[in-house]
DNA sequence: GGGATGTATTTTGAATACAAAGTTATTTGT
DNA sequence: ACAAATAACTTTGTATTCAAAATACATCCC
């Protein structure tokens, strides 16, 4: 018996906004009318607004009673806050994954660290975005902790709508990956975690270097 | 002038909803049926929708297309997973509540100190969980990172969903509360983190314990 | 001309209506 | 008597309708 993969309005709803959001079709402080949005899609107005809490839910949009729900733009400090909470959980799940994955998991694992390393070799930004987000959360999967694995994935996205550009060496970072991989495979929690973390402070480093400047150009 | 506080039915839909499942009036894995909650509450379908929305983004329910929503079980296992997460991240916050609380915020905090070493000392379950949720929260709110503030918000919620009874010794607890507080009046943020930090892994551990205790039963 | 006030339009939030899927109960055949 | 099939009913998901609030616009007054 061959299992229907049915989705709801309010899921496909909710994924053609967040594209439009991530694609910087919608532009951040955008307001999102519903029935603009209902037009568009061909659908009426009640799963615009069941996709707008979930979209609410991932910290993508904002919404104010009464006054509609806009596109969040995040502040380089906010963005710091986020880099904060991923340089303390994203190593916990490093170490997790080093501590119990199997070895078919960790073929997979070092195939999406390949990719990001072609993805940098042949310069597409778009495409190393992409192998980036999918390297850390498979980490994540690996670490078996679901909750984990939901908040980080928000994360990435949030980062990739909001920071234009990358924050450090993408060959510095294929590296990284591939000493991961290392660590996990070899069943080195230590390690793993070490490594996770070093690869992000950096990324976190960068944040607040581009803080720093702005605060400068202010005075 | 006065701001009138105004509640969209929504809102107000989810707290009685969330309100019910924390007490206990709607048991773990109970369907939650839109009309029965709609004339319950006095209100439409509709409302209700949206709370569920909110609902399953803090995790307390989990919803199954064309089955209906359900009140989320959490097993000791993925309690455990919460456990990770917190010590990972609440010792981030207690540092940063350290680095730049100001007088009177201390001050605040330490209340919420006291009033759960009261609690205590009257012996009230409730008032304890409360008292405590309330301190944690207000550490995360010291800290100035609003995200981390809303993920610590939700575990605590579900972690007082999902465990009856206490994890430590309250009285413990108490002392390493005030402890922390001392730590965050003195701009301390190595001991802050690290007094946080010992006292979550215990909590942390007890669960831990929980779980050896059930794999033993089954054995 | 600039600001305040009132009116029209738009947009949201909630209630109701309806069709499709799921659940339960009943019937039918062996 | 039991299992399969079918009918009756719930319940969900979506659309539509309606009322209240917010925004935009025009008018009036100074």
């Amino acid at each position: 018996m061959k299992k229907i993969e049915y989705q709801v309005l309010a899921q496909q709803a909710y994924q053609a906004v967040r594209g439009m959001i991530l694609t910087g079709e919608l532009k951040p402080n955008e307001k999102l009318v519903q029935e603009d949005l209902a037009r568009e899609l061909g659908i009426s107005r009640t799963p615009i607004l069941a996709a707008f809490s979930r979209l609410e839910r991932d910290m993508l949009v904002v919404s104010i009673p009464r006054r509609g729900v806009f596109v969040k733009q995040f502040s380089l400090p906010e963005l710091l806050n986020i880099y904060d909470i991923r340089l303390r959980l994203e190593p916990l799940g490093a170490r997790h994954a080093a501590e119990h994955a199997a070895p078919a998991e960790v073929e997979t694992l070092s195939q999406l660290a390949t990719e990001f390393v072609a993805a940098v070799a042949e310069g597409d930004f778009r495409r190393i975005k992409d192998a980036d987000h999918s390297f850390h959360l498979e980490v994540m999967r690996l670490s078996g902790n679901q909750i984990l694995y939901e908040m980080i994935a928000t994360f990435n996205i949030l980062l990739i709508a909001n920071l234009k550009g990358f924050q450090k060496d993408p060959h510095k970072s294929g590296t990284e990956h591939q000493m991961l991989v290392a660590a996990i495979r070899g069943n080195d929690p230590d390690e793993a975690e070490r490594v996770m973390y070093e690869h992000i402070s950096e990324s976190r480093n960068a944040i607040r270097g581009r803080i720093a400047e702005e605060s400068h150009k202010e005075s």
